[in-house]
DNA sequence: TGCATTCTGTACCGAACGGTACCTTAAGCA
DNA sequence: TGCTTAAGGTACCGTTCGGTACAGAATGCA
């Protein structure tokens, strides 16, 4: 995706373009695209402006930069977790309580950048589709989960299928309350009321 | 809330304050707030920039009224929904159905505005407990719901409470997958879930 | 009728915004 | 060492932002 041993002519690059990208990824997930600045952006990263405009192009082509890497790299999160969890009804409980160990660390409290970005800019330009996107493949990476526990037989089922989708409505709901604010307690609150329900499964 | 019949002193205001708090609610919620001008803002009230200050205050100010304004209407719209939707367990299809209506509607498009503004403005200015005050009223009606679904003896269980908490949280995914540009058809597979879910209690 | 009070509406303000021109510096290559 | 190329860094640009000063207009009250 990158081209990080690239043409060797000209002064070499004195930042890191991955460790930028990682800061700026950081900054816009807690404060959102519109409420951040371009003065915050050369702060946080520590590059000028004009190398940041060079190398990045606009601030939107930034962003659309940090949401592609952003999404690349949970969903990798997503699969290593499901694939941590194992097997059985037991898989979803270890999926639910690693996931919530995401939720209460300090990265977690701000939800989801994804989430987030399709709040603030749905239908602003065109090339936005990342919300689609990142639902259409976090549903897929849970309907592994769901397959994992289920019997063979079932794991082409209705209910697997309907599992499936309200796991992941139910896991889009719980980024919008760890996004507004709620604390560890609430949250180990709200994610008990899925392993009450995983337990009926 | 409201003072209709204020002093009588002075020149009388041409605008109804109601109608443009109402239009505006519609500007900020197709837009977010940061992505709003003050531009934007007088020519969707028709009214011109020194009223509106005079009236609703700053920017800032005047999006806590539209909020403000928005959580008790929403509010009195789920009591009523849930009124309507009636006992037992097809009480919740029926309320399920009547979201459904709403969600696919022009308006529901948008996803709530709460939940956007919980995503967008989160830990900008003192005063914005708005998205805490309303995940508990949401929870609070969603208790009544499932309270008029069950038997009586099961009315202040555990598993009421989980259903509760599991049905304010998934309402919530729905509303991030709602303004990220779902269809009706996407919108209704994802409800379906909690349809058959719902069966399972 | 004249005064106090409040709203309308034009025209404007300083500040902050995203973005860039341009010179300097550092590398490869001949 | 001189040429080409690309990045660093300063200083600046035009625009747009949220917000306001001020004069005119419309009401109640004496």
């Amino acid at each position: 995706m990158s081209t990080p041993a690239k043409a060797t002519l000209g002064r070499p690059r004195l930042f890191d373009e991955e460790a930028v990208l990682a800061e700026l990824t950081a900054l816009f997930w807690r404060q959102g695209y519109g409420r951040t600045t371009m003065a915050e952006i050369v702060a946080a990263s520590g590059v000028h402006k004009p190398s940041l405009y060079r190398a990045f192009g606009s601030k939107e082509e930034l962003f659309a930069i940090v949401l592609r890497r952003y999404l690349a790299e949970r969903m990798a999160m997503f699969a290593a977790l499901i694939d941590r969890a194992g097997n059985g009804v037991d898989g979803i409980h270890r999926f639910l309580e690693m996931f919530e160990a995401d939720a209460v660390s300090e990265r977690g409290r701000d939800g989801c950048l994804m989430v987030m970005a399709s709040n603030e800019l749905r239908g602003t330009l065109p090339g936005y589709e990342f919300s689609t996107d990142y639902r259409r493949q976090m549903r897929e990476r849970i309907g592994v989960l769901i397959t994992q526990a289920l019997p063979e037989e079932q794991a082409d089922s209705e209910f697997a299928r309907a599992r499936t989708d309200l796991l992941t409505t139910y896991l889009l709901g719980l980024q919008v309350i760890m996004r507004s604010g709620a604390d560890a307690e609430e949250i180990h609150h709200y994610l008990n009321a899925m392993h009450l329900t995983v337990d009926t499964w």
